[in-house]
RNA sequence: CGCGGGGUGGAGCAGCCUGGUAGCUCGCAAGGCUCAUAACCUUGAGGUCAACGGUUCAAAUCCGUUCCCCGCAA
């Protein structure tokens, strides 16, 4: 069976490098093309484009996945199988129609909830307490083709975007492989359109703090929206990331009001919000790298009574 | 050469504009107070002020170059 990879970030890692310790027979890895990046605008490539070179495959990194070209190319590779794993652009159902068996997707929710680009930090956004993982077939709408199986797995409380991306990663590539066995009679089940929820790219808007929320949905927040674009809000005219945050829910909130700080304490900042308040514990001030509260106390005469806005 | 902020004892910062004795908060060490403490008091150690070059009687401070870190944008 031949197989045709398509994946750019990380979360496509686990699944392609199982597939190549499997043994299946890669014949291309598809991914985006190298681009300027950063901060002095350095060439990159994607990771997976590195361990696909590291591993001896071909690496296909068109600009438009659906122009002539493309499609001329692949047609070429006489794939029996396309496999997509956030991959980063949307194949036209020209291109999807290459594949002799089916071109199947891992999306990192239980499908049809968090339809989108970013199932995994809507769901901890959301203080959900269960996910997974959903191998389905591409369809021309983006995440709702048919579902061919399901994982799915606990959300710790302590788990961020960052940790649970890794072990969704993980389940989605033993998910895969175990799919495959049986690829050529499986069954579709068609997604239940009422059930239907979205998840949306994240905007560096998403993650502007607004005090006025609970200390758990603050909580959530912060951890749902590591690494990019992080819970932020401002001080001193200066953008504050934060980086993590305890929940203080016994908090007798007394006078203060919403993103007032309440207290200093020696490894954290209380801060009143609209319901409890939230220990401050690690953040990072603009120009400045990421600190523990500890520091951030001990060089900027931090103040009872002093706000952190959510606006410039 | 995309835009902007920064590099000062172990950590975080002030001082720079307007050159002239190295400062603050914390940590560390010793001593004191205390039944006791992350509290309080006293004392102390620890710095090529990112690097190189220039201006000057004199540079952390002004000028030039390089390196490194961070925010934004993509």
């Amino acid at each position: 069976m031949k197989i045709v990879f398509f994946g750019s970030s990380h979360f496509a890692l686990p699944a392609l490098e199982g597939l190549i310790k499997s043994g299946f027979n890669i014949v291309c890895v598809v991914t985006q093309p190298d681009k300027q990046k950063g901060r002095h605008l350095h060439i990159s490539s994607t990771d997976v484009k590195t361990l696909a070179d590291n591993a001896g495959l071909a690496v296909f990194q068109p600009q438009d996945i659906n122009s002539d070209d493309s499609v001329r190319y692949l047609k070429a590779t006489a794939a029996d199988l396309f496999v997509i794993v956030a991959y980063g652009q949307i194949l036209s159902e020209e291109v999807l129609e290459l594949s002799k068996i089916m071109p199947i997707n891992i999306h990192a929710s239980l499908l049809p909830r968090y339809r989108g680009a970013a199932p995994i930090n809507y769901a901890l956004i959301n203080g959900d307490k269960v996910t997974g993982v959903t191998i389905m077939k591409v369809s021309r709408k983006m995440d709702c083709g048919p579902v061919i199986s399901q994982k799915e797995l606990q959300i710790n409380e302590e788990d961020t975007a960052i940790s649970l991306e890794r072990s969704l990663s993980q389940l989605g590539a033993e998910l895969l492989l175990e799919t495959l066995k049986n690829i050529k009679n499986v069954k579709l089940f068609p997604q239940d359109e009422l059930k239907a929820t979205l998840a949306p790219k994240l905007r560096k808007s998403d993650g502007l703090i607004d005090w006025e929320k609970s200390a758990g949905e603050i909580y959530d927040l912060v951890r749902g929206t590591l690494p990019w674009p992080g819970a932020f809000c401002y001080y001193k005219s200066k953008l504050l990331k934060i980086y993590s945050v305890e929940k203080f829910m016994l908090f007798n909130k007394k006078n203060f009001s919403c993103g007032e700080i309440a207290e200093i304490l020696k490894d954290g900042i209380v801060v009143a919000v609209g319901k409890g308040a939230v220990i401050i514990k690690q953040m990072q001030i603009e120009g400045k790298r990421k600190m523990t509260a500890a520091e951030f106390i001990a060089g900027h005469k931090v103040n009872i009574g002093e706000i952190f806005l959510s606006k410039k």
